[in-house]
DNA sequence: TATGAATGAGACTTCATTCAT
DNA sequence: AATGAATGAAGTCTCATTCAT
């Protein structure tokens, strides 16, 4: 099975998951998030999902294919939303204000990032002591989120919304500030509480003032 | 030897290391960058070293020991400019304005970064996967240099330089901007050439439009 | 598993040991009593067991408990015979005279002793450095089968046919008569032959008239 | 330097000694006693010492060597007093009954004991796994020893105060008697107190009932 | 004489993976 | 499909011993 089939096979199936499939792949996110790829051994893995270790290999050949079978169709929730086919009409109807977009997209992104915290930890780990991890990402998300993203800016560049600097500019100081708060709320300060709605209206301020044409 | 006194010892000594012991240490860094902590072999450090397996053990009690080893003196180093005795003095003389500060911080972390960019490389990947790292990184960095940020930042705003938000954001903002860059620069896009110059002036405008007072 | 559910264990299962196990567990039995326990490495017992390395840990997590898992059922089988339910009973039937009684015994130790002598020899240069080993045979052996003894003295000493020293000091003289000769006979001067009848005679006799009411 | 010549040298030297070789030489004694000769690292005692490494090695060629330094001369003096010269006379003098003589050895092994016991643990340890150990204790005690009792047993029995064993029986019973004493106070049951005036007495006429002619 | 850094063989143990059941 | 015993390579670490200083 190629990488290729693999991704189109991970977007559907999640159904065709074996119950036991299931509880490893569980198990070895709640491990990998915890102690790393590296230093977690597959019994372990078997010993939290109560299956023998055999088991594991018959489902995935190698550890790294277990690895991969976590992380890769995290990457591809990821990008749906984001490129869709009708993503332009939403964004004209709905989004007139840079801030409606910015507003709506940090939603999204927290949302997602909740329900995938221990995924996204994994994937960051990881990256960048797996090549195929890193070409996965670019291939599938960095790419066709990149080139939307730089259609967006422009779109709101032309609208005068926007300061006139390169649109790559533009997309990393916002993903800089957005990153950079959800990086210390989920890993860095985790015991701290956030008032989200708070800090997020600041993020906006910032990043409309920051941005803005003069 | 208590972590206290380790820390201090690394200030001065580095010249206390048998050459033998740097040479360990230098593999060390080189391999932990590029494979990570848990997937490197002692064996494959002695061996870049040009050291007996035996002899790394001789000076560091265990593999984690010698990560510490690796990783503690570089947090010492970058306080170091930070929480420097007479850095209000220069402060009020030399940062009129908070461009100016910003200019000055940044220039100094980028020569920091380039000096020492292995070696934060392999704290930042460590930290969650060991206590005492992060323990070490609140205790020494994380404290000091905050408070003295606050300051900071409270200075300029008594100026009106900056917006009136919590001192917390202002710095989680700035860092993140001035982070993502070098994120995007030294780790992710680290193919790509890059007009400093011409970044950090951009983000700098992106700074001070957007923390600007209205 | 607790100690006390090994003990168990250890009672029935014989059945339950792999071919394999049994087979590590006959080689380690082999170089333990021969070279001592810490100068014996897992390596050595893997070849002799016809075994890999690693199968000795899947069963025994550490030497140590390889070492435990040898000598923990000896110290059962040994004190069985002693503790039986019925003793009292068989005691009063067969053995009018403290001579049969002591005769009876030596002739089961000597059994026993024959069956087991590896292990004993193993159990008597270890139990100095292994506190579980102290603590085991105190717990298992020694109290149960030293209550069972002040009994069987008082027994005779009532009927007057044993002095009237105090119990304790009676059975250390009678053990130290025949555990000297077993010592003497397999461990000291293991190259002579020895008329077994008539040295046993002799300790009897040695052993009733020392021990007679005067 | 041969075996016979280190011999010779053990019986003066003592004062031979450098400062520092008596130090590892406690040390070892010390580690070997309570941890065993293979459990014990050279590392350990020079530590312990208060000594470099390197130093034990100079003057011990290795570690076994160290062993045989400390166990050898403790087997010499083990010997004194039994083949002194004019012990016949002393015989004959002094003790007119087997009970003064048992009386005076016991004494006198109880003393050897308690300003050695260290010593003779570590010889009890580890003569099942050193021929060089068991062959010297043969050659300079065992034979000796043995020949001296045997003429001392016969002397008695002649005199009509021993039973007509075989002097050997008789030996290894009451080796065994007195063995059994010292080795429950001394190493079985150490926590105990122990009224050895009374033990001793029983002892000695368990012995003289059990040995006597009829 | 004394040191202690250096060694490399070998210790115990863990691991991903295989395979007969 | 699932098991778990077995493997052997490799991992971390310890050790007795050597040798330059």
């Amino acid at each position: 099975m190629t990488e290729e089939q693999r991704f189109e096979e991970m977007l559907n199936n999640e159904a065709s998951l074996t119950d036991k499939q299931k509880k490893i792949l569980l198990a070895a996110t709640e491990i990998f998030a915890e102690k790393g790829f590296a230093a977690t051994s597959t019994n372990e893995i078997a010993k939290k999902a109560g299956v023998a270790e055999g088991t594991i290999f018959r489902h995935y050949k190698t550890k790294k294919e277990l690895l991969l079978s976590i992380v890769t169709p995290m990457m591809l929730k990821m990008i749906g939303p984001i490129i869709l086919k009708d993503f332009n009409k939403v964004l004209n109807k709905d989004f007139d204000h840079f801030e409606d977009f910015l507003r709506a997209m940090i939603a999204n992104r927290k949302e997602f990032l909740e329900k995938n915290l221990k995924v996204v930890k994994i994937f960051l780990q990881e990256v960048p002591f797996h090549d195929e991890l890193k070409d996965q990402f670019i291939e599938h998300v960095g790419k066709q989120v990149y080139e939307r993203f730089v259609q967006i800016v422009t779109h709101y560049q032309k609208k005068g919304q926007l300061a006139d600097m390169p649109p790559t500019t533009v997309i990393r100081l916002t993903a800089s500030t957005i990153l950079g708060y959800f990086a210390t709320k989920y890993i860095i300060a985790t015991d701290q509480t956030w008032d989200d709605e708070k800090e997020i209206d600041g993020m906006i301020q910032f990043l409309l003032k920051g941005l803005s044409r003069q």
